[in-house]
DNA sequence: CGTTCACTTGAAAGTGTTCAATTACTGTGG
DNA sequence: CCACAGTAATTGAACACTTTCAAGTGAACG
């Protein structure tokens, strides 16, 4: 799969990170630097869009956390991610020229924002830039695949230790503790992801919690067995 | 979104229509044609494609139908997609270099076959190509969506009427009856892709038959009142 | 200091699963 | 063309897991 070297260049702390990867070399940087510079910060509670405003941009997350949720014809929500410093948010909206979920901040949030415009301007100039974004797309695909998964074949408490991993994992990636961390998600939410009740979710932490596999305090989570949490992940 | 004007080209009958048709125009048609001649037909329960096979190519159903499916650490398989004419697979692939889920034959089923290093050097002469590949991974990661709610969300009955107003749908859409059809897939498929036991997927088919919402024979289906299907599925 | 919202816990009620047994097809070979 | 074998589909009954409804606790915030 050797396209072209990639080289790294200076947005190494901002989550554009992957895309701007592709762009790397011997390159005009001084146009990168325009799609990087545009940020925005969101506070606790607001949206980064909404279902059906027009697609004008796609966001990485810098700092921060994100849910993205739909709504059905109903009322009734599914929230679809939780996601964290390093996610590329928004591609679902490219085939439809409009947003397709909610996308709330979490925690007061700092985002890149990257307009099409300017996209489709520099993916002429750099077709890595289209290939990376196939690639960041491709592994969204493969993400949700193991959400399906989750929400199809595992047991609550399953459900339950995967997230708290998963969880684990994706900060630990953005650079925080992996065993030590605060669940930005309410008990609420966390239960609409996982598809089961709010009590549910209590449930199963305070069991987890009783056996010896996690510590709770509200939201602040710490993870005393990861290995024993990964067993519990795995079968039941 | 207007990149640029496109205008469909000979290969209308062809799943890849909708890759082809981002390349039209005043173009090398030769080209094309190289891509789109390399064909391959697959019997039923053999596999396009397989998890960890190094990935080559993607493909475009021409006929016939595939599921896809995944295998989890345990054993436990979920099936993800049930796919007809039309439909593009193996995109999920393109991160990893490999292919990341099983892609079986239902019954006797042509495809395109659209080598990866052929897609490459098309991309470089047609920017469009690229574009169009991501639009078309931008729906399947909204129809996965889809698939996440439902898993989440929705009762048994609700999943199994969606998933029959759903298959009727993809089938109307390749020309064929939207009424009156065949389920290629197993009940153990079906219960497996709706995450509930075979045993509820008998039943619950037995339970709208009962309704007159449908008629069934085996595999043979019948919708016999699409629009109460449409309302239990919306909720219930 | 009281109100509010998020979280927790209990008990009863469903919904769907599992296990086991039976019945219908499909295809094959005589 | 029919009988047989093997698979797929269906049905029943007991059981398990999760939800729902209801009530209570605790932390945060004005």
């Amino acid at each position: 799969m050797a396209r072209s070297a990639l080289k790294p260049i200076a947005c190494v702390n901002c989550g554009v990170y992957e895309l701007c990867y592709s762009v790397g070399g011997d390159t005009d940087l001084s146009m990168l630097d325009t799609i990087v510079k545009s940020r925005r910060t969101v506070k606790r509670g607001d949206f980064l869009y909404q279902t059906g405003k027009p697609f004008r941009a796609i966001y990485a997350i810098r700092l921060g956390s994100v849910k993205t949720s739909i709504l059905a014809g109903d009322g009734r929500v599914q929230v679809t991610g939780f996601h964290v410093a390093g996610k590329v948010l928004g591609l679902d909206a490219i085939v439809t020229s409009q947003y397709n979920c909610e996308a709330t901040a979490l925690e007061t949030t700092a985002v890149c924002e990257i307009p099409m415009s300017r996209f489709d301007e520099l993916s002429k100039e750099f077709p890595d830039l289209q290939y990376k974004m196939m690639n960041i797309m491709s592994q969204e695909i493969l993400d949700n695949r193991e959400l399906m998964l989750l929400l199809g074949k595992m047991s609550a408490e399953e459900r339950m230790a995967s997230y708290l991993l998963s969880m684990s994992q994706g900060l630990e990636k953005s650079g925080a503790s992996a065993t030590q961390f605060n669940l930005s998600m309410s008990r609420s939410d966390i239960g609409n992801y996982l598809g089961m009740a709010e009590e549910t979710v209590c449930r199963i932490l305070t069991r987890f919690q009783e056996e010896g596999l996690i510590t709770t305090q509200r939201r602040k989570i710490t993870l005393n067995d990861p290995e024993r949490l990964r067993a519990v992940a795995h079968r039941k």
